[in-house]
DNA sequence: TTGAAAGCGATACCAC
DNA sequence: GTGGTATCGCTTTCAA
């Protein structure tokens, strides 16, 4: 007989708020939601007593109904306990709540063949952005099935933004690591390196080639060569920075400094490298790239010199440029070069060297 | 004059399903949502096959408000960057996409005043469940609004469940401290050891004493006791391990091992007691509690002896026991400990001792 | 079993 | 400015 209810528990709907202040569902409807405001200061205020009073919150499903579109934006990570999506998700939370939207996160698990599920599953909730974070480029693994949803997506409901590898047609924001390589050299140069070996992770991907690039472009502006021979391609992880060491020592070569395009390749040179007896930074400093921590104190962490892109910058400039097309052109913040004991000051040249 | 759909660029609505497959939109629906099945076999795969062609997905706003209901789960993290609530998130949204939920990420940034702000605005959508993570229980310093709120949200949308610290009348998932703690001190015992010292990182953390506690009834099957001169209260932090290990160094105090209540604690420790020429492990081991990473191969973090509680099936199980009142009871792994070099093995006696 | 029709809570067009 | 009122897409009685 009595009007009944979805809302649970007797909730407030608007038309309680509505009939409390004494106006119409619409007049409540402008004051609390509307866009143009165009509603007597008097009305206004007596809605917004009423709504307090009676404890109002829209009802997000109804409004998204009615409006057309969930204000929300779906944030889809490999795995949330890697740091490289950690901090992209923290920048994406971050602006997606600044600008009033729900975050929804998905993860692959590491199966990244699972982004087109999630993507597909996705759909039902009509979220007006959809931003992909990503190691690497997957797409053609996952098959062009993810490519067709993606654009499926884009046609039906908001703008696919990838943080990370792009991906063609997509729109992507790419973490600035020519820019981070250059740095680095120039930071290098500065504490009076000259003689430089990199330890490349993988030759295919891009960022991985950035930092070379960069790097070399750093060293170049300081007039210093890197010969593709002081070059060891690798694979990026402690076990690939093992067998680059091996290589190293088997070539009998010596650098004043070996430089990893990611920290794990560093971590796994320093072990083999310290292994047969070479001192660190002693006999070779050492520098990695893609720093994880904030440095908490007192960490070993911080004794690695390292690159820290501004990750998180990319999970707002992502949300931003999904929701907001305008805003797609934020410049990133330039990496932050750390330098720590693995890369000590050669400079004056009269200092001691090759001793800790 | 055309019927005008709200959905964007002409997604498929179930009606659309309805009309191709030649059936009631009733029963379009009954196939595709429907709980209760009770649809003749040839016109559900009528409608399956429709569904399939025009590409129909279910909106879920709609679905939502028809219901009552929104399928999500909110959950509540400080800083998704911090591994604890990344491994909580991660075993969390795992759980609820498991059940076809989607998860809602909020963070309060640190800021645990904003707990409240956060799950106001969260009411907006009627979640089915909210997971709070928290390190400690700020209910109290938050204010009893933020309680009002939960219960606010438990009378009119769904459960609230807390990991982590337990505050009253809201139910919990409490990490394993007490197990952890003991199986620690099982595993200590083993290796040898027999004369211990305890950093504590703060005595009113709920966890810190759980780890203690379990750690002196674990010592005390093997006849071992820790006297309370044993135990040095700090923080729990690296600093917190600096300033205990300056005060165990003043006490000159010699243990075969220290135990920190946090890995923090240990790395602080660590720092301050080879800064005073003491050898680890040589002259004194030591071990943490709270591994964070999931061991990457050469990465030093796998020396340090600690403890890892299970906080991704702890998130999965918070996701449960919100939706599922049932299932409230799922027993919680037991926390792992990580023997590393920290803590080499002390047995047989008659090996050297004091001697790296 | 199936289908017609009445909502669910909010928005927005359209007169007043 | 303000207030009816017709949707929005889907679920769910209620008859047939």
């Amino acid at each position: 007989m009595t009007p009944v209810s979805n809302e649970p528990n007797g909730t407030p709907r608007l038309a309680d708020v509505a009939r409390a202040a004494g106006v119409s569902q619409s007049t409540a409807s402008r004051v609390l939601n509307g866009s143009a405001r165009q509603v007597a200061d008097e009305y206004r205020v007596r809605v917004l007593a009423a709504a307090e009073q009676v404890g109002y919150t829209t009802n997000l499903a109804a409004q998204a109904m009615a409006r057309g579109h969930y204000p929300a934006v779906a944030l889809v990570v490999g795995d949330i306990r890697d740091q490289f999506f950690a901090r992209i998700a923290f920048g994406a939370m971050r602006e997606a709540s600044r600008r009033g939207y729900i975050l929804n996160l998905l993860s692959t698990e590491g199966d990244e063949s699972r982004e087109r599920d999630l993507v597909q599953d996705l759909r039902r909730q009509r979220p007006e952005a959809l931003v992909l974070a990503r190691k690497r480029d997957t797409t053609a693994r996952a098959g062009s099935r993810l490519m067709e949803q993606l654009i499926g997506f884009q046609r039906e409901s908001g703008r696919v933004v990838i943080v990370g590898e792009p991906s063609e047609p997509v729109l992507a924001v790419r973490p600035p690591d020519f820019d981070g390589g250059k740095a680095l050299a120039g930071a290098l140069l500065e504490l009076g390196y000259r003689d430089f070996v990199v330890f490349l992770g993988d030759n295919s991907i891009p960022s991985e080639r950035d930092r070379l690039d960069g790097f070399r472009v750093g060293l170049s502006t300081g007039g210093v060569a890197l010969p593709d021979s002081h070059v060891y391609l690798t694979s990026p992880s402690a076990a690939g920075g093992i067998a680059a060491a091996t290589d190293y020592l088997a070539d009998r070569s010596k650098a004043e400094v070996i430089v990893c395009t990611e920290d794990d390749i560093a971590w796994g040179a320093i072990q083999r490298l310290r292994g047969s007896g070479l001192e660190i930074p002693g006999d070779v400093a050492i520098a990695g790239y893609g720093r994880r921590r904030s440095s908490p104190l007192g960490d070993d962490a911080d004794w690695l010199t390292t690159v820290r892109s501004p990750l998180e910058e990319m999970g707002a400039v992502a949300v931003s440029a999904a929701l907001d097309p305008l805003a797609s052109d934020v410049p990133l913040p330039a990496p932050e070069v750390h330098l720590g004991g693995s890369t000590p000051d050669r400079t004056p040249p009269r200092a001691s060297r090759r001793k800790r």
